[in-house]
DNA sequence: GTAAAAATAGCACGACCGTTCGTATTATTT
DNA sequence: AAATAATACGAACGGTCGTGCTATTTTTAC
């Protein structure tokens, strides 16, 4: 996959041994490419700029890509194989179940907070494309449904483990678990919020509780309350 | 910077009384820049579009702001009084208290997920602007702020009238509520999920369930501090 | 070594940006 | 009615944008 984008590339060609020198600058552009993206956004990222960055000429920067579109799908996928291997690749060491699930949370409010320089390209695109097709759209969608898609799948292990209940249903955890990691981004970055990061740790406890095999619903009234109990087994789309 | 942003500035729109015809086409060309606003962002706001859009010269336009900032101010400034006017000051007729609440969350929900063509000026703009400093981002900050500080007040209440329990974290409820309502407006918009809304009201009840008076919560910790009226409960950190 | 190939620079283009300025056209007041 | 201030227009400026070209340099292959 890594080798597919750049085979799709226009100017570059077999990874083998020849000529790796183009693809050594590539490196290097796309590297600076991801922290001006993070700071502008993918609509703020320009080739001047990067050139400018870069002690290079824009079109010495814009031959490796062969335009403004094919960079921006090009940093997509460079954050895509960052993300994985700084947040999902490190988590599969841990236990399956519940020990993954917490070490996947784990990192990714760290990766959201703690970077203080680089915003989150996952967030921030989604804002920006979420009105506006095309390619650079495209990309983005498939690269955080795949991470979705990954969440989802440690959560369904730590149900058939039985560190969740039976009947947690995985899309509705989903769901709430990314809203805390979004208001993560938006308290810590916007408001500059110190403590945002314990209020995520904390929530997503307390969601995992409320999850957890011996843990009653969510109104464990002895007497009334009908709640929703009857919750049919996790049902998962997508 | 002469009359022309003095005018601008108090948005005070005494109707009637002074010389003020362009007042009306001011209000216009604000409501058309919302919209627009709405799909590009407040960045992707230019003034030539705006120009087009309101088939007016660009010259003529740029004169009713001043500059291009005082127009992206204006924007916020009006978004906030129309979200106001939307959200707020409609659930003011429900009674104190989970009621209330249950109002302000309902229509928050259905102004993120069901006004199509306009996506949440907050939100885009928090995202836009975490980085970028400036009385921009200020006006931003501030109005989230009042909103937010309308939330936890909101919260308060249901606490005082005994609805939610004496012990609830109101700054951790409300990072928790935000958070849904950030969820919905990413799945609903960037994934184009259906059935994001639902999801969002499924949640907001499980958290109001477990802050309800008689839920005894899971791991009832204290997140930062337990603000008003510290009920002795089980001290656990996580 | 030299020749082919790839990588980069330099330059120019059209388009759009926000902004300024002088002027014409209104609308309000006297 | 005329006088006057508020609005709107049109053209132009300096700037940046992405993107084609053509040379020129550097890297790879033989």
């Amino acid at each position: 996959m890594t080798e597919a984008s750049a085979a799709s590339q226009p100017t570059v060609s077999l990874p083998g041994r020849p000529h790796h020198k183009g693809q050594l600058t590539r490196a290097a552009i796309l590297d600076a490419a991801l922290g001006l993206a993070s700071h502008m956004g993918l609509e703020g990222l320009s080739i001047g700029a990067l050139a400018e960055l870069m002690q290079m000429s824009k079109s010495g920067v814009f031959a490796h890509f062969g335009s403004r579109e094919e960079l921006q799908i090009s940093v997509v996928r460079e954050y895509h194989v960052r993300f994985e291997a700084e947040v999902f690749t490190p988590a599969l060491g841990e236990a399956r179940g519940l020990p993954r699930l917490r070490a996947l949370f784990e990192r990714w409010v760290r990766r959201v907070s703690l970077e203080l320089d680089s915003g989150c390209i996952y967030i921030s695109g989604a804002v920006e494309f979420d009105d506006r097709p095309g390619p650079v759209r495209e990309a983005l969608v498939s690269m955080v449904v795949s991470w979705h898609r990954a969440l989802a799948r440690a959560i369904g292990i730590a149900i058939e483990v039985g560190h969740l209940r039976a009947d947690t249903d995985v899309q509705q955890m989903l769901f709430e678990v990314h809203g805390l990691i979004l208001a993560l981004h938006h308290d810590a970055r916007f408001l500059r919020s110190p403590d945002a990061p314990q209020r995520a740790r904390l929530a997503f406890e307390r969601v995992v509780a409320q999850a957890s095999a011996r843990a009653p619903g969510v109104a464990p009234s002895p007497a009334g309350r009908p709640a929703r109990s009857p919750r049919p087994a996790s049902r998962t789309r997508i």
